[in-house]
DNA sequence: CATCTATTTGGCTATTTTGCCAAATATAAA
DNA sequence: TTTATATTTGGCAAAATAGCCAAATAGATG
């Protein structure tokens, strides 16, 4: 019962998607950005990479659909484009919390 | 303003968490556990990859802590350890939708 | 126009991820 | 014990990702 080609398609897509946010610095900025809007200079700052790295990083984010950005005078400005997205940070805490449950109950 | 380390551990601790969802066989694999337990031979027939390759998704999934096994007789049985995770299919779907519909915008 | 600042992109190397095959392991059954 | 089935693991090569530097681009300002 092998999967047909557009079930791959739909499961593909949606590891896009979440590909995008598997990234320490990316979800940082996804959560910078989930408070106000910032430009590329700023964000280098908080992250503390290269600006080219941080400039990478959000036009994975962009691309994905996940946040979007605004040209202003010299600077471009990013924001969240799907809020919903921070909604994996309470179920990824979940997950960290059971594991971390986990270890305890294994040490003892 | 640089991140301190602990911050910086935190943002890697839910990275591995979410990268650990991001491929397209694990999210179709973490699908599947939703409804009920599966062993491997049964996800590799749903999956159509190698069954070497399906072991190695669900060790990358159990390791994050989003799967847990039991082995009964010669099959090893995974669940769903945290269905938490399937809220992020709902947002997944969400940002797919409106890049969609930002493509027609685009076209028009 | 020349220059300055902010950002993106090309190009490179190092690292990680993927997926297969073959071999190892574990349990059940003959 | 031998055999068969289910799963995991080692090892490899191909592909994708990450991050830096340097160069290109774009807008603002003198």
């Amino acid at each position: 019962m092998i999967m047909d080609t557009k079930t791959k398609a739909r499961y593909a897509a949606r590891a896009r998607i979440i590909k995008a946010m598997a990234h320490p610095t990316r979800l940082l900025i996804v959560d910078q950005l989930a408070q106000r809007e910032h430009c590329v200079c700023e964000l280098r700052d908080l992250v503390g990479d290269d600006i080219s790295t941080v400039s990478r990083h959000l036009s994975i984010l962009k691309n994905a659909g996940i946040i979007e950005d605004e040209k202003r005078g010299t600077q471009v400005y990013y924001s969240l484009r799907v809020p919903c997205v921070l909604n994996f940070f309470g179920c990824v805490e979940n997950v960290l919390k059971q594991n971390a449950k986990e270890q305890l109950r294994v040490i003892d």
